[in-house]
DNA sequence: AGCCAGGCCCAAC
DNA sequence: GTTGGGCATGGC
């Protein structure tokens, strides 16, 4: 009987947290909760109306890494009235997917995650992180029946060649991991130190896949925006992917491939939400339309 | 079977 | 600074 921590929450929904691809170590179990891991710990979680159980969390831990991670001292309910008040259309995706909120991930995985997420199919993309994780990361032990590992550190995956990674079957992507591997651990503070507040995205974008001396290998524009966004909560990064381009196109009319003038609609119109907008919308297309 | 996936790298303008 | 070909792998 393992411990479990409970607490009353709002602006929440499981499928709209865990299945809007922010995240790929989450999985759904048959009575509708998720099971995963993140900071190197093992949960569940399960909602029954407002009240959030984790099971596999003291009350530590809830207040060291759930309760950050959850983003749960964000005001979700409010980013929605003021988004939806200002765009009739992003009201309708929030309709679609109002229980999304924004988790702050671990910034190394969240780097790796969506180097490997490039030109990649999602359930692949899940799939390659969980072999990355069986053989590098550590052992934590049995739950829930499977054993469960830790992502790799930055210091592990440094050391290893793209040889090394053939059996993670990440194609071309290999030689990107080993080499932002060794790029961040030359300097983890360099890239750490730009989850502060007072740095925006922009700052933040540029240093992980602009700067010479400082860019990730692997790291273009969509994926620097995921990781703005997911691992150092710059809640105006904008990702647009192929999903985005579609739904851009199919709710407001841009044409699929006009990049630029998507990302600057969507910070003129959405400012420093354009992150959680983003959600809405990639949820509402993924989940709404097809 | 063939197109596509939360795109990026790199060379050539 | 922009454009376009090439790209590992496997989901559907």
């Amino acid at each position: 009987m393992s411990e479990k921590y409970q607490i009353k929450v709002k602006d929440f929904h499981l499928d709209h947290i865990f299945d809007c691809g922010q995240c790929f170590r989450w999985n759904k179990e048959e009575d509708g909760s998720y099971t995963g891991v993140a900071f190197g710990k093992a949960v569940n979680m399960s909602l029954d109306g407002d009240l959030l159980t984790i099971d596999g969390s003291t009350e530590e831990d809830f207040l060291n890494i759930w309760k950050d991670y959850l983003d749960l001292d964000f005001d979700y309910g409010q980013v929605k009235e003021k988004l939806a008040a200002e765009d009739r259309v992003i009201g309708m995706a929030i309709s679609e997917g109002q229980g999304i909120r924004i988790l702050k991930q671990d910034l190394w995985e969240t780097i790796v995650s969506f180097i490997i997420s490039a030109n990649n199919n999602i359930p692949r993309i899940k799939k390659c992180i969980e072999n990355l994780c069986t053989k590098y990361g550590d052992d934590l032990g049995q739950y829930r029946g499977q054993r469960r590992y830790s992502f790799p550190g930055a210091d592990v995956l440094s050391k290893i060649t793209v040889d090394d990674l053939a059996e993670i079957k990440l194609g071309y992507r290999a030689k990107y991991i080993v080499e932002t591997a060794k790029k961040f651990v030359e300097n983890p503070e360099k890239y750490t130190s730009l989850i502060n507040d007072d740095i925006d995205g922009a700052t933040a974008l540029k240093v992980i896949s602009k700067d010479k001396d400082t860019k990730l290998m692997g790291v273009g524009p969509k994926v620097a925006n995921c990781i703005t966004l997911f691992g150092m909560a710059k809640r105006d990064g904008f990702p647009i992917d192929v999903w985005i381009k579609r739904v851009m196109n199919h709710l407001y009319g841009f044409d699929v491939e006009d990049v630029n003038s998507m990302a600057k609609f969507a910070a003129e119109r959405f400012g420093e939400n354009a992150g959680i907008a983003q959600q809405y919308l990639f949820y509402y297309m993924r989940n709404k339309l097809d």
